[in-house]
DNA sequence: TACAGTCAAGATAGCGCTATCTTGACTCTC
DNA sequence: GAGAGTCAAGATAGCGCTATCTTGACTGTA
C-alpha cells in the first residue's frame, strides 16, 4: 500500500514547521505569532518571516481547543430583513475583523425563545465576546450568559443598572422629542402607530405618551399597536384603518420608517395631503426617507456608531480592562423634512 | 493552594463522561451521537440518554480538529445592504441550521479582491461546503477553491459549463423579457440605467440590448452605467441626467428597484407622468415596489428559492452524492404594474 | 470441527495548537 | 561571591474529539 504523506490532518503547514524553519521551539513560535510581549523581537521577526515563507495560517480549531477560547464574537440581532442592523453589523465587522476576530451572526427574528436557543448553540463555540440587542430576554438566557462569564455589550438601549455594559441611546427620549416636535407644529390630535412590538418600540411609545401627558393632550391621543412584522404594506393598511376610525387625527408618529413609507404612499393614493392635513414622523431615518414624496421627517439613529462603539467597548472587556465605560449614550437626531 | 477541578478546558461535560455514564467506550459514544450506522440501537439509546442527562453539547473545535472538517458552511455575498441577499441567507439558514450546520457569512462588498481574502480566511476554518455568488472572481480565488476541493454551489447565475453546480436563473433572459415588454407597450426609445456593475447587472443589460437589436431599435437606445453603489438617491440623479440629455426617452429599464424608486420620486417631483410619458421597469421586485406611486413594474427574482435549492444541493454534495443535478434554473417573473 | 468471513465495539494515536511548569542564563544586592 | 530575583525560552502535557487499526464474538460452510 502506498504510504500517504498525511493520512489525517489538513496538509497545510503547521506551527511546528514554522518553528523548525525559524530555528526556535514551537511554543516560542506560538508566542511570537500571538504577539506575546516576552519574546525577543529578533525571534519574533524570524518566526513571522518563516510563517510568511511557508504561507502558514493558524488553525482556529486547534487554537480554540487548546485555549478553551475562540477568536469569535457572537452578534445577536432581532432581524436582518431591514437595513437597520445591517449597518450595525458592518460597523462591528469593520472594527473586529482587522483584529483577527470572526463574527458569528445570529438572527433571532424578534423571538426570545429563538434567541435562547441561539445563545445555547453559540456558547458551544466558546466565543470570546458577545454583542446583544437590548435587555429583554428569557430568564434562561440570562442565566446562561451569567454562568459563562463571556464579556458582552448590549446595544441599542441604555441600561438602567450599572452592572452591564451598553451602547445606544434613549428610546424613550426619542419618542418624547417626536411628541414635542408635533406639538410645536400645532398638532394636538396625535397617534402612535407601531408594529413589531419589541422593547424598543414600546419604549418609544412610552416616551411619546409621557410628553403628550406633560402637554395635557394624552387623552386625545390614539395608539395603534400590532404585533405583526413591520412592512411598507402594513403601514398603508394601518394608516387607512386609523383614518377610518379617527378622521380628525392631525399627526402620526410611526415606530419605524417602513410603516411611514407605506402610509405616505397610501396617503398620496387617497389624496390626503401630507403634511397639510396630517403630519408624519418616522423613526430610524432610512436612506430612502430623504427622497420620498414628501420627504419624511424622521429620527436618525446612530446605527453604525452603535456597532462601532459596542465593538470597541467589547475589545476593552476582552482585553481585561476594568476601566471600560459602562454605558455610552450616542444620542439621536430629529431630521425635520417636508412631511412635518 | 486549592486544587481546581479543571485548570484547563471548558468545565462542560465531555464525551468521555457521556461514555462512562452510558457504560460504553468513548468512541462508541462518539459514533452513536453522530448516527454512525454500525452502532447497536440499544447503545445509541443509552448514549443519547446519557448525553441528555448530562446536558452534553459537542465541542465543535475538538470535532473540527480531529476530523479536519468543520460543520460550517461559508456563504459569500456581494452585499448585505439591501434585502436581496438577506432573503437568500434566511432560506439557506432555514435549510442548514436544523441539520446542525453553522453558517459563516462573508460580505465582499462587490470586490473580487475582498472576496479572495475572505476565501483565504474562511478556508482556514475547514468548511464542509461553500455557497458563492456568481462566477466572476479572481484567478487566485478559483485556484484556492479548486485546490481545497470543498463542495460548492454557485448562486444567482447559471453556469455555462458542466463542471460546476449552480442555482439561479438567466439574467440575460430577464433583461430580454423586459425589453420585449417595453416594446409591446409601444415604447421605442429605450434606456438601460445601471449602477453597481457586477456581472449580473452587465448580463441583464446584454439581454436587454440583444432583444432591442432583434427588434431593430438598438441604435436608438441609451445606456447609462455608473460603477457607484446603487441607491435611491442615485436613481433620482441618473434619471434627471437621462432626462436632460435624452428628453425623448419613453421607457427605462433600471438594473434594480432601488434606482427605480429614486427615479419614481424624482419623476413625481418634476411632474413627469409615469407611465404616460415614460415607462419604468425595475428589477428584483422588492416588497416596496408593489406599493410605490405608481406601483412599479419589476422582475421578481426567486431569491429565497435560490438559497433553499442551493443549500439542498450543497447538502447532497456534502453527502457525497454524484447524482446531484448540476444546474437548477428557477426562472423569474415579470410583475406588470402601474409604472409600465 | 476447523476455517474464513462478518461485524460491533474497543484500544490507540493523534489532529495542531497553547497553558503551565521548568530551566538556565543573567542581573542585582549586601 | 552566595543568595535571591528576573526573565526569555523550552519541555511537557494536554484540550475533546475522531480516524484507523485491532479485537473478539459470532456466523456459515465444507
Amino acid at each position: 500500500m502506498i504510504r500517504r504523506e498525511a493520512s489525517r490532518g489538513t496538509g497545510r503547514p503547521t506551527l511546528a514547521e514554522v518553528a523548525k524553519l525559524a530555528g526556535v521551539s514551537q511554543i516560542t513560535a506560538s508566542r511570537a505569532l500571538r504577539n506575546v510581549p516576552t519574546v525577543d523581537p529578533e525571534n519574533v521577526a524570524k518566526v513571522k518571516d518563516a510563517a510568511k515563507a511557508l504561507g502558514y495560517v493558524p488553525n482556529p480549531a486547534a487554537r480554540t481547543l487548546a485555549s478553551a477560547r475562540s477568536q469569535s464574537v457572537v452578534v445577536l440581532v432581532p432581524a436582518l430583513a431591514n437595513q437597520l442592523f445591517i449597518e450595525t453589523l458592518e460597523a462591528i465587522h469593520a472594527v473586529l475583523h482587522p483584529r483577527g476576530f470572526e463574527i458569528l451572526i445570529g438572527n433571532f427574528h424578534y423571538s426570545k425563545e429563538e434567541e435562547e436557543e441561539l445563545i445555547r448553540n453559540y456558547l458551544s463555540f466558546q466565543p470570546c465576546g458577545m454583542l446583544l440587542t437590548g435587555f429583554d430576554r428569557t430568564e434562561a438566557s440570562l442565566r446562561l450568559l451569567e454562568a459563562t462569564g463571556v464579556p458582552r455589550v448590549h446595544m441599542m438601549e441604555l441600561s438602567r443598572t450599572e452592572d452591564v455594559h451598553s451602547v445606544g441611546f434613549s428610546q424613550e427620549d426619542a419618542g418624547a422629542v417626536v411628541a414635542r416636535h408635533l406639538l410645536s407644529k400645532g398638532r394636538r390630535r396625535l397617534a402612535y402607530v407601531a408594529a413589531q412590538l419589541d422593547a424598543r418600540v414600546v419604549q418609544r411609545g412610552e416616551g411619546f405618551k409621557r410628553a403628550l401627558a406633560e402637554a395635557g393632550v394624552l387623552d386625545r391621543a390614539v395608539e395603534i399597536k400590532v404585533a405583526d412584522p413591520s412592512s411598507v404594506e402594513l403601514g398603508g393598511e394601518l394608516f387607512q384603518a386609523l383614518l377610518n376610525d379617527h378622521p380628525d387625527i392631525d399627526g402620526i408618529f410611526f415606530c419605524n420608517d417602513d410603516l411611514a413609507h407605506g402610509a405616505l404612499f397610501e396617503a398620496q393614493r387617497r389624496g390626503v395631503p401630507v403634511p397639510e392635513r396630517i403630519t408624519f414622523v418616522g423613526f430610524n431615518d432610512l436612506p430612502m426617507s430623504a427622497h420620498t414624496v414628501p420627504r419624511l421627517t424622521s429620527i436618525r439613529t446612530p446605527r453604525a456608531e452603535v456597532g462601532e462603539h459596542a465593538a470597541r467597548l467589547l475589545l476593552q472587556l476582552i482585553g481585561g480592562s476594568e476601566t471600560a465605560r459602562k454605558s455610552i449614550d450616542l444620542g439621536f437626531e430629529l431630521m425635520v423634512r417636508e412631511s412635518g
